[in-house]
DNA sequence: GTCTATATCCAGATAGAC
DNA sequence: GTCTATCTGGATATAGAC
């Protein structure tokens, strides 16, 4: 009895997952509203139906996204902070270690592209909204903290830290699209070239 | 009779332009699928079936859009080229009036987010893949040729021309995306901290 | 040129059978 | 848990009057 219990369980935590990670990949390619049920659970193979046994429309599935998106990229930011690191090093690390990860990690470079259509649209769920306003500013203002750390010790160019922050992240983000879009095809640029737009000398 | 078929026709141009600015706002705002017919002819106060007297459908509309962006962005860059500047100076300059485009040209900035929006996602008109597949390279192109010169005077580092090109153009899209979303608050970075990814000292 | 119907279609969501 | 069938709504697009 409870075995049967326990593999219904797993049954509904692996088809959760499978939606999760298509959605992820159709919202990440096409933009939520031009996604449909249907292309959801016909590149998993069920029927349309059975999407409403787990998730209660396409939005709820977009918002559990836009939520773990921004677990995995603020508990990063989080975690960067706490690093028995210079500043630059940190810095220096964090663009190294995101770059590999548009290169490598497939769903990375999706859950950024998620990330930057969410913010860049309207047409979004007002809960999506809601995750966004709160939880957004974060990875600005711990990249703006390490900067400004690192004006104290010499080591960051002189400009505002919240505008090194934004060039930070944005071109973080714009390359995240254009992965998004070039797929396989892309690669990287030399770290160097962006930690340059930080670093004296 | 020709004064009226002039006049005529002044309105007919003069709503197709309105047709068309309040389609890219609101194209920008909320993508190609998210925004309704009903969206556009309300924001200009005209009924929904006028819009079908001008265009057959919301993706021609936004078919001429992009053709437009396209036209702009690359006559632009074909003018750049075609100065008698230095390959350091042509950099500089482009940095600088494509951050004060974004600052101050509310549909520069739009423009621009078109090109991201349409060239990252798969939900838009076939036609409309077909000139970004003919027009997008060409802004990479231009500045990866600008760079290579810039690499051969040994004003620009000596990075691979076509991945300076790539950040190039990546930031700025990053950062006209930032600015999309954020909308008059947002005030444009030093351009130094860009040019600094790519000259020398 | 513009508007007000109206027709059509398709995606979202529900209900009930297995 | 999964499917098929069905309902519903909203958005596209057309037709015809002014």
């Amino acid at each position: 009895m409870a075995r049967n219990k326990d593999l219904n369980q797993k049954i509904k935590d692996e088809r959760r997952e499978q939606i999760l990670s298509q959605a992820l990949m159709l919202y990440a390619k096409k933009g939520l509203s031009a996604t449909k049920i249907t292309d959801i659970s016909s590149a998993l193979g069920i029927s349309q139906g059975l999407i409403y046994h787990y998730y209660k429309s396409k939005e709820e599935i977009f918002v559990e996204l836009i939520g773990i998106a921004f677990d995995r990229i603020n508990g990063a930011c989080r975690w960067l902070e706490s690093q028995p690191l210079s500043p630059k090093e940190k810095i220096e690390f964090a663009i190294r270690e995101l770059l590999k990860l548009l290169e490598q990690d497939e769903n990375a470079a999706r859950y950024h592209l998620l990330i930057a259509q969410a913010t860049a649209t309207e047409a979004i769920p007002d809960e999506a909204k809601d995750i966004i306003k709160k939880e957004n500013t974060f990875p600005y203002e711990a990249i703006a903290r390490i900067m400004a750390e690192g004006q104290k010790d010499g080591s960051i160019k002189e400009y505002d830290a919240k505008e090194l922050a934004l060039v930070f992240w944005t071109s973080i983000n714009g390359l995240a699209i254009y992965k998004a879009v070039h797929g396989e095809k892309f690669k990287a640029p030399a770290a160097n070239i962006l930690t340059s737009m930080f670093f004296k000398e």
